[in-house]
RNA sequence: GGGCCCGUGGUCUAGCUGGUUAUGACAUCGCCCUUACACGGCGGGGAUCACGCGUUCGAAUCGCGUCGGGCCCA
């Protein structure tokens, strides 16, 4: 074999294996008998550059597929993309000086297409180096016809279902986007602006109302009062006159209002906000649109026609302020809703759009069938399906996006749907084959396009096989995503899956937190806190980066990148290295009879096993990191192997085959323990010993050996022996005139002999210097809930007693305490004795360690 | 305004189904090149577990409240 060189070259050997590696072993297998385990993966947005954002989610995937395949399932990690939406038409926009209008929608499609393929390419490029085990004979794009094609069926079938249905609602609207969007992409800042106050004339007066949206005074349908305030009651059922416009409203009642806001009066307007929708709907009032799709006033606003609603607000004010219809303004701190993409201030417009039924308790119940990790997250859930008021909108006025696929008969104005045979269809290039009932072929095609959740949220049926599968394999078994996308991607796809299948998409959903900047804040090129996945590939590897994701913070919780984490990381990873260089030339599977040391070991490893195993179930891949990162490096390299160097360097025999075989164990458990976290390493590592490929491994069974007492005991010893030569100042390899070990148990001394570089000798029994008992230490687990209110002093009085009569007291089976006059028994456990020993002349140092009496000849 | 999460040595963090010397990492100080590793080993110092009240024999851990931070929503 070749040498192994010092240090470990984390680019040579990761970039080695990302050439090499055949990732047809990660492809799902649909016809394979064993348990599947489908992730329902995100299919993340390909505009931009992967980041480190991305890197921790996939991080959390490839762990568990990792996992999960070494475990024996067939595991399905696809690969989407997301590809429809605003921002890559925006980008499309700005790459090519174009607004969509100016060309085809075709050709602005193609040009979008094109984008994103670009974007995608980028993305391969940086979840290869990452060493994600993605199945990529499971990817889709939405974009694509095969995919789309789903999109389109799956409207379809809920068309027909009656879950989705066209109506004439208010929606919220981008006016810079010229597009209706869904209460989920509104996003709320605070801002300030003007209240102001102004006059209505009354029948009798004038009434005085406050708002900070004048320019929607032509909108103005009603103003309305709180039923209980006393100044108002003689106006309710009245009417009122809107100044400038000169029409009358109605002066309604409702409890919602605030009599303490403003004058006590609220001018409510078709629509300012949603309170405005809802007074509304409760009160049947009529609609008066301001507002055009572009942001512009409307006829209905006389002189102020064409002006934006900046303009309008500003003009209308001033003419006010001139009639002396505003009579006072003030400064107000409001909460405006904005376009999450863009920013923009959201108007809401009444508009014909395709809307999908909404069932929050449908949702909610479904949601309560899966496992969710952490648990608390279901309940943003819950609290954002309880909230919504609105239908889900779902038709969008743009070009890259799935197509509705729907007719309208331009002589009986009926709705034609498309059968789900002519899919996949974008209805602006085909007509349908046949007539409408009323006997008409001129069709007119729907322009509005989908929005992008409709795609991505039948993804976990999309990866399963729907909607051509007989076998559909639902539910999946998990979906991990941020928990920043719960209330849109969990909340959809829970919704569209119950709704066409009749099923929850997941057996458990795992959220992961958002990777923040070493500032503790989110991660964003203006906070200068920004780092690329490549610049930490470029300076510690993708095995440092994984180690990061892993131990960075328990999963749920966001987890700051620090390259403290990374560099302990690289460190750990030399440490294993150093181990494996260490052990190659020396170890072998060979048949062997374990020694107590070596009994020790495997029972330690076990024990990780079964712990790493637990952590691995739970998703807690910080734990199961830990336990690994403290048992190779504290365990195994500080203790076991300068147990065995001796042994290891020795002649060959049982003893030296033992130590072989147990340490080509340990790295080989090592290596597969580690093979979800650092695939790199463990490749290098475990196919260096075995000629294989660790991700083709099983995962480590335990098989519960226990730790054996003596090789524990042995190591205490040689760790208490290294210490000891330490404080003397000695040299480690420096011999010792003689060790005397006494315990209870008969000690193997060839690996002490070794350690020590120094003769031993083990025998059973106290050795003959004078063991004095110095102070007695009260267990309080075992008195606490015994004695309860007594313990207090039952403590204070064990402290006060002898230790040599406790000590004595206990081999006879009960500590008896004197406790104002009367006398406690307690077991003996209810109480420790900490014993001095005291060198009898001898010219011995005595190390007291609990499992052993060590005598060193001085 | 509502919901959720979080306040532990200089920094980050474990513990949080209650048991009396609170885990680990980084940093810091001292000693040590020991036939894998100085990206290492051994040892030391450093925390009133945000604050207050309560439950309890006993609270970092449970309850209530206050303050502070974050996220989501209105």
């Amino acid at each position: 074999m070749s040498e192994v060189s010092k240090e470990y070259n984390f680019r040579q050997v990761e970039e080695k294996w990302v050439q090499s590696w055949d990732s047809s072993i990660y492809y799902f297998d649909w016809e394979s008998e064993k348990p599947q385990y489908i992730i329902d993966t995100p299919p993340p947005y390909p505009t931009g550059n992967f980041h480190i954002g991305n890197a921790l989610n996939w991080c959390y995937i490839d762990f568990v597929a990792r996992y999960k395949r070494m475990q024996g399932y067939n595991v399905m990690f696809p690969q989407g993309w997301d590809c429809h939406g605003l921002p890559t038409e925006v980008k499309v926009e700005q790459l090519n000086h174009i607004t969509k209008n100016q060309v085809p929608r075709e050709e602005f499609r193609r040009l979008c297409e094109k984008l994103t393929d670009e974007a995608i390419v980028r993305f391969h490029q940086s979840m290869g180096r990452l060493g994600l085990s993605i199945d990529w004979s499971n990817e889709y794009a939405t974009m694509k016809p095969e995919y789309y094609v789903k999109t389109q069926t799956s409207f379809v079938r809920m068309y027909e279902k009656g879950l989705i249905y066209r109506e004439e609602h208010p929606v919220n609207w981008c006016p810079r986007c010229g597009t209706a969007i869904a209460l989920a992409e509104v996003e709320y800042d605070s801002r300030t602006s003007t209240l102001n106050y102004m006059r209505f004339l009354a029948e009798d007066g004038h009434i005085e109302i406050a708002t900070s949206r004048p320019e929607l005074l032509p909108a103005c349908v009603a103003v309305a009062v709180n039923p209980k305030d006393e100044r108002y009651q003689k106006y309710i059922g009245k009417t009122v006159k809107v100044p400038i416009f000169d029409y009358d409203v109605p002066v309604i009642s409702d409890p919602v209002v605030d009599p303490n806001f403003g004058t006590g009066f609220v001018m409510i307007c078709t629509f300012g906000d949603k309170q405005d929708v809802r007074w509304w709907m409760e009160h049947h009032l009529p609609l008066r649109q301001a507002i055009d799709r572009s942001g512009r006033l409307t006829d209905i606003s006389g002189p102020y026609k064409g002006l934006s609603v900046d303009e309008a607000k500003k003009k209308i004010t001033e003419d006010l302020r001139g009639l002396g219809i505003i009579f006072k303004q003030e400064p107000l701190q409001q909460n405006v809703g904005l376009c999450w993409r863009c920013k923009t201030p959201i108007e809401i417009l009444s508009e014909q759009q395709w809307f999908v039924r909404i069932s929050a308790e449908e949702i909610k119940k479904t949601a309560a069938e899966i496992e969710w990790i952490p648990p608390h997250m279901r309940v943003r859930l819950d609290n954002w399906a309880d909230s919504m008021e609105w239908d889900w909108c779902i038709s969008r006025q743009r070009v890259f996006a799935t197509p509705i696929p729907v007719w309208y008969c331009r002589d009986c104005q009926e709705v034609l749907v498309a059968d789900e045979k002519w899919l996949p269809l974008d209805p602006n290039q085909t007509s349908p084959p046949v007539r409408c009932k009323c006997g008409s072929d001129d069709f007119i095609p729907e322009q509005d396009v989908l929005d992008t959740w409709m795609d991505s949220s039948i993804s976990a049926l999309a990866v399963a096989g729907w909607p051509n599968r007989k076998d559909l394999r639902m539910p999946t078994q998990l979906r991990p995503q941020g928990h920043d996308i719960i209330r849109t991607w969990s909340f959809y796809t829970i919704l569209r899956t119950k709704s066409l299948e009749g099923v929850k998409p997941w057996d458990s959903i795992l959220i992961n937190g958002m990777a923040l900047g070493e500032d503790g804040h989110k991660m964003s090129k203006s906070l200068n806190n920004f780092i690329r996945p490549e610049e930490v590939f470029e300076t510690n590897g993708a095995d440092a980066l994984r180690q990061w994701a892993a131990i960075g913070g328990s999963p749920g919780n966001d987890i700051p990148f620090q390259w403290k984490e990374i560099t302990a990381a690289s460190r750990f990873q030399q440490k294993l290295w150093s181990i494996f260089r260490f052990s190659r030339p020396l170890i072998e599977k060979v048949e062997a009879n374990p020694g107590q040391v070596d009994r020790w070991l495997l029972g330690e490893l076990d024990q990780l096993v079964v712990s790493a195993t637990r952590a691995m179930d739970g998703f807690q891949f910080d734990e199961t990191m830990k336990a690994i990162r403290a048992f190779a490096w504290d365990v195994l390299a500080d203790n076991y192997i300068e147990l065995v160097k001796a042994r290891l360097y020795g002649p060959d025999g049982p003893q030296k085959r033992a130590a072989q075989n147990t340490l080509y164990t340990a790295l080989e458990t090592i290596a597969k323990l580690m093979a979800p976290f650092t695939p790199f390493l463990s490749e290098e590592i475990y196919h260096s010993l075995t000629g294989e490929s660790v991700h083709v491994a099983n995962w480590p069974i335990a098989t519960r050996i226990a730790v054996d007492p003596a090789g524990h005991a042995i190591k205490e010893i040689a760790a208490a022996l290294r210490r000891y030569k330490a404080e003397k100042g000695m040299a480690l390899n420096s011999p010792l005139t003689g060790i005397m070990v006494y315990s209870d148990m008969t000690l193997e001394t060839f690996d002490l002999v070794g350690v020590a570089n120094s003769p031993v000798e083990s025998m059973t029994g106290c050795p003959k210097i004078e063991m004095k008992p110095v102070a007695v230490k009260p267990q309080m687990k075992i008195i606490g809930p015994r004695f309860k209110d007594k313990s207090h002093k039952i403590i204070n009085a064990l402290r006060a007693m002898d230790p040599n009569l406790v000590a004595s007291q206990k081999t006879t089976g009960q500590i008896r305490v004197e406790l104002e006059g009367e006398v406690i028994e307690l077991p003996p456990e209810a109480a420790t004795v900490e014993i001095e020993t005291l060198s009898a002349g001898e010219a011995v140092d005595i190390l007291n360690l609990g499992v052993a009496t060590v005598l060193v000849r001085r």
